[in-house]
DNA sequence: CGGACAATTGAAGCCGGTCAAAACTGGTGG
DNA sequence: CCACCAGTTTTGACCGGCTTCAATTGTCCG
């Protein structure tokens, strides 16, 4: 049975300090050099599902959306990405079109590194192949988690799972304790449930004294209590 | 929006011949020598999730689950593998603990290649690199496809996508039309809903001339009226 | 101040999970 | 060859979690 941390984190992604850290001070710099940084404003796309890669992205400040929307409106959020972590990699790596779509949830600072750079510096450095197969390697699991967790989990305890990732997540960033700040409708669309179920929930574990409901975010406040209520042992408490 | 094809194929994952076609003579015999084929009975375990990975597995006859447990008996089902499919590299490339498990659902046979064998390889042969980045880089679509699906899709629209990745996936190896032979419970863990609810579905399906329900197996009749229940397009037929 | 959008609350109803029991199946041994 | 048993599939009934629709409140800005 895996544990809770390994359950829980994500420190599974790649992000760019990895993805530079084997290679020659050459290369480095000619992927900076390379590099395009452009700034794109809070619910801006970045890219589209159906799309071509043309190269991989990376952010250096704010907040990004990996998700897929359905023509009925609906929406899927699949990841987070934060600070230091990598966009579109996958699908340049698969030669294959985008599968989901990546949208500024913040004004956020992203740098785009052309995909003929990219694949030149990759040929080229066998330490870069074999950090991105770690990488990929190890996101396996946390789509394993995503997929069991929606599959055999309640609205609430998916709630309470979410909730957990995303303090630990944006833990360290925050300084003082990590604020969760998003609509609800887009943590709605991370949990997987509507909109008004989320926010009923909200309200339960707020008085559940879980998490707090400060002006324009969420701040857990009971991990403990969130742990309990996520029922990561997989045992339903029988009656 | 992705089409159809894209959407359901799955012959996005590593396959044998592919992971061999760029060695060379002496590293493909290297890696056969090294081979270790097993013969696993139905319902035998093959590796468990929590496990330390200490080689890939190769199917060379028979078909295996890769699954996720819970405490409370409920598995999720997350793929299925047929022959020629490898199995157990995620995790090995990872670097970690395998995130599940993986049984065989028919009488097997099954290669296993160790890791120090097929790291030596890995990393003396870029193609081999290159092959495995692209061949996990196709991957992700699946995964973000089997996450939207159970996310946004009803347990009716979920089975109707089964069925034809299943028929699609099984159809060539069959010989005349494809034989879907799981048990119930092993379809409604795919599905990811429960035994009852499969059961009924599939009554339904079967009324609707979508499906035919042989002597131990389901055989698609009308690919067409599934696509239709699929609701692959993503709009809900507004009333 | 007002308009637009986000968040919340309320009420109704269905989908699907759960429990229980019946029908069916295949395999075993007398 | 049949009776019996264990496991699987199926059917029935119930009910609770969530979705959906609708309406109200709250909030931010021009």
């Amino acid at each position: 049975m895996p544990t809770q941390k390994l359950f829980l984190s994500d420190q599974f992604r790649l992000r760019t300090d990895q993805l530079f850290e084997g290679l020659t001070i050459e290369e480095q710099e000619y992927l900076r050099a390379a590099g395009v940084t452009h700034l794109y404003k809070k619910t801006e796309i970045i890219f589209r599902e159906g799309g071509i890669p043309t190269g991989i992205f990376y952010v250096e400040s704010g907040r990004v959306k990996k998700y897929r929307a359905s023509a009925n409106g609906t929406e899927q959020i699949s990841y987070l990405c934060g600070k230091g972590e990598l966009l579109g990699y996958h699908a340049l790596l698969g030669e294959e079109l985008y599968p989901d779509s990546a949208a500024a949830i913040e004004d956020s600072r992203i740098t785009f590194i052309p995909k003929v750079n990219f694949l030149k510096v990759l040929r080229n450095s066998s330490v870069l192949s074999n950090t991105l197969l770690k990488a990929l390697g190890k996101e396996f699991t946390l789509f394993i988690n995503s997929i069991t967790n929606l599959a055999t989990k309640s609205a609430r305890e998916r709630l309470a799972i979410t909730l957990l990732i995303l303090d630990e997540k944006f833990h360290t960033e925050g300084g003082n304790g990590s604020n969760i700040s998003l609509s609800r409708t887009e943590l709605a669309n991370m949990v997987g449930t509507a909109t008004e179920t989320l926010v009923r929930l909200l309200q339960e574990f707020a008085k559940a004294g879980y998490i707090q409901k400060t002006e324009k975010a969420i701040r857990v406040i009971d991990r403990k209590g969130l742990v309990r209520e996520a029922n990561l042992s997989g045992l339903k408490t029988k009656k």
